[in-house]
DNA sequence: TTGTAGGCGTTATCAA
DNA sequence: TTGATAACGCCTACAA
C-alpha cells in the first residue's frame, strides 16, 4: 500500500495532524518542523491521497463536464476540443481536475450526471451545450448544485450563471454584412433547432432582414443535418427556387463546409455565384476553399470563463449568478463578395 | 448534508452494513429486507457517495485519460473526439467514469498525471498518444500502475499493453495501392516525427517502395507542421523538384486537407495531376474536394478496446500484457487515379 | 441472514 | 506551535 500521512508522521516524529498542516502550508507551524516533515515526505515519496482528502474536507477539487450525446454530430465539432482547452486551462489555474460524462442517449447522459453529482465526485459542473427543455439542466437547478452553462440557457436566463456570445447580435451583424455587400436574397442554413444557439442565430438573421426591409421568406430558412444526404437535398432545393438566394448565413463552419461541397458539386462558385458567411471560426474555416468568412466567437474563452466562474461559485456559494458575454468578431476571408446581380 | 447510508438504515430499521450489502446486491440478504431497504432509499432519495466508497474499497471506478499537449495541433484533430467516444463507451459498459488531464507543456501534463495517479483519483490510465522518449510513460511503467496506450509504445513493446493499428502495413498497403495505379514517383508527407505513428507510417512507405524496386529519394520525404506556412512551403518545394512526385502518401487526413489547399492554390489538380492517399478516414475526408481516399483505422475501436483492456487489467492484476491490433481498410474515394505519365 | 466495530487516509476541532 | 481525537461515508471481517 502507498505511503500515508502516518508514515510520514512517524518518520518525522510528529503527529499526523502536523503533517496535514504542513501539506496545507499552515502558517501556524514552525519553519523548522515544516522542513523536517517535508524531508520525510520526500524521503518516502509521499503523495497525499485525494480521495481521503475529499472525504474529510467534503470537496473534491474536481469539476464535471457534461458533453452532448456522443452519437450526435455536434460531438464531432472542432468546437469541443477548443472549449475543452479553455476549460482545462481555467481549471488548471485553480488546481481543479476534470471529470467527464458522456453517453449515447439523453437518458445515459442524465444518469451519468446524476451519479457524478449525487455521488459527490465533483464540486460543480459545466454544461457544454444548451438545448431546449433539458432534463439535465432541470436536475441541476432543482438540486441547486453549482453549475455553469456554456451557451444561453433556454429559460431562467437571469438565474443561471452562463457564458455565452451574443449570438443574436452576431447573426444580425453577419447578415448586415451581406446586406451591405448588396445582397437581398439571403438564406439561412441552420442546424439542430433544439440547440438554443441555432434559434438565437436564426432570430438575429431575421432581425437584420426586417431592419433592412427585406421580406422574410420561409423557403429561405432550412435546417440541415449537415453531412447527411438530407442536407444536400435541402441545399439543392434552396438553389432551385424560382428566386435562389445569392448569399447564405450558415450557422456553423462545419456545416458551411458541407454546403461548400454540395455547391461545388452543383458547379456553383463561391463567392462568385453565391456568398457564404458562417460561425465559430474554427481551424477548418481557413483551410477550406475558398477560406470562409466566419464569425469568431472565441471558443477558448467560452471554456476558460466557464471554468473560472464555476470555480468561483463552488468556492464562494454566495457568489451571485452572472452572465458573461464573450465578444465576437467577423473574420473576413474569401467566401463573400458583392452581389453579382 | 446529503442523505447517507445511516439515514437509510434508520428508516428501514436495519444496520448500515445491511444497507451496504443491499447496494452491492449481496445474495446473502433476504429479498424481503432488500425490498424494505430499497424503499427507504427511494423515499430518501439516497445516492451512494463515491468518494467514501472509493476510500473504503480502495478503488475509484474511474479511469484517467492522458491527452497530448493542448497547444499541440494534434489536439485539434478529429481523431480525439472519436477515440473519446470509444473509450467512453468501453468505460460506460463497465460502469467506470472518466477523469482527464491536459496541460500546455509536457511538464504540466506530467505533473497532472503524477497527481492523478499517486493521488489515487483513478484506478488506471489510458495514454491517448504515443511519442518517443515519453516521461509520462516511464513514470507509469516504473510505478507499475495499470495503463494502456493507444498507439505503439516507443519501446518495451512486449511489456506494455496497447491498442494499435498495424500502421506499418497500412502505410505499405497505401503505397502499394499507388504503385498499382502506376505511380513510381511517390512522396511521403508526414507529421510530427516524435509520434511513433508517424515513423511507422514512414517505414511502411519505404518498405513498399523498396519492395517495388523504386529508389528512395530523400527529397521525397517531408514533415510538415500542417496549417503552418512552413507546410505550404514544403509542399511547394516538393512540387518544384526536377522530377516532382505524381502521388502523395499523407500521414493524416487533416494534413491532407492542408495539402489539398496548397495544391489548389498552385493550380494543381487532384487527382488529375497528382494523387493523394491519407490516413484515419476522419469525417472530414469525405467532405473534402475531392473526397479523400483514406485508410480507415477504426478510431472508435481503438478507444473502445483501450478502455476494455485497461479495465480488465485493473480488475485482474494478473491479466497478461497484450497487444491488440485493430484492422484497417483503404476507403477508396476520389483523390487517387492512374498516373498520367 | 443480519449486526457490530474497525478501518480506509485525511481534515478539523479542542486541548495542551 | 503541536498533539489527540473525532469525524467524513462506506466496506468488510467477525460475531451473533
Amino acid at each position: 500500500m502507498a505511503v500515508t500521512i502516518k508514515d510520514v508522521a512517524k518518520l518525522a516524529n510528529v503527529a499526523p495532524s502536523t503533517v496535514s498542516r504542513v501539506i496545507a502550508n499552515s502558517p501556524r507551524i514552525s519553519e523548522k518542523t515544516k522542513q523536517k516533515v517535508r524531508k520525510a515526505m520526500d524521503k518516502l515519496g509521499y503523495h497525499p491521497n485525494f480521495i481521503a482528502r475529499s472525504l474529510a474536507s467534503q470537496s473534491t477539487q474536481a469539476i464535471g463536464l457534461i458533453m452532448p450525446s456522443s452519437t450526435d454530430v455536434v460531438f464531432q465539432n472542432p468546437f469541443f476540443p477548443t472549449v475543452l482547452r479553455g476549460i482545462s486551462e481555467g481549471a488548471h489555474e485553480k488546481h481543479y481536475a476534470l471529470h467527464m460524462t458522456t453517453g449515447k442517449t439523453d437518458e445515459e447522459i442524465y444518469n451519468g450526471v446524476v451519479q457524478m453529482v449525487q455521488g459527490g465526485r465533483v464540486d460543480g459542473v459545466v454544461l457544454l451545450y444548451s438545448k431546449i427543455e433539458d432534463k439535465v439542466l432541470s436536475f441541476l437547478q432543482d438540486g441547486d448544485y453549482p453549475f455553469t452553462v456554456i451557451g444561453k440557457p433556454f429559460r431562467d436566463v437571469e438565474e443561471i450563471t452562463h457564458v455565452d456570445n451574443d449570438n443574436f447580435r452576431a447573426a444580425k451583424e453577419a447578415t448586415d454584412y451581406l446586406i451591405e455587400l448588396g445582397h437581398t436574397h439571403i438564406a439561412f442554413v441552420g442546424g439542430d433547432l433544439n440547440l438554443v444557439v441555432t434559434v438565437e442565430r436564426l432570430l438575429g438573421y431575421e432581425k437584420a432582414l426586417r431592419a433592412a426591409d427585406i421580406e422574410l421568406d420561409n423557403d429561405y430558412v432550412i435546417h440541415e443535418e449537415f453531412l447527411k444526404e438530407g442536407g444536400q437535398e435541402a441545399v439543392r432545393e434552396l438553389l432551385s427556387l424560382e428566386k435562389p438566394p445569392t448569399a447564405l448565413v450558415v450557422a456553423d463552419d462545419l456545416m458551411a463546409l458541407g454546403v461548400l461541397n454540395t455547391l461545388d458539386e452543383m458547379g456553383i462558385s463561391v463567392p462568385d455565384d453565391i456568398s457564404i458567411i458562417s460561425f465559430n471560426n474554427v481551424l477548418l474555416s481557413e483551410m477550406s476553399r475558398p477560406p470562409l468568412t466566419s464569425v469568431d466567437i472565441n471558443i477558448f474563452d467560452l471554456g476558460y470563463q466557464a471554468a473560472k466562474s464555476l470555480i468561483q461559485m463552488v468556492e464562494d456559494p454566495k457568489e451571485p449568478t452572472k452572465r458573461i458575454i464573450i465578444p465576437h468578431q467577423i473574420i473576413k476571408r474569401h467566401s463573400c463578395s458583392v452581389t453579382a446581380r
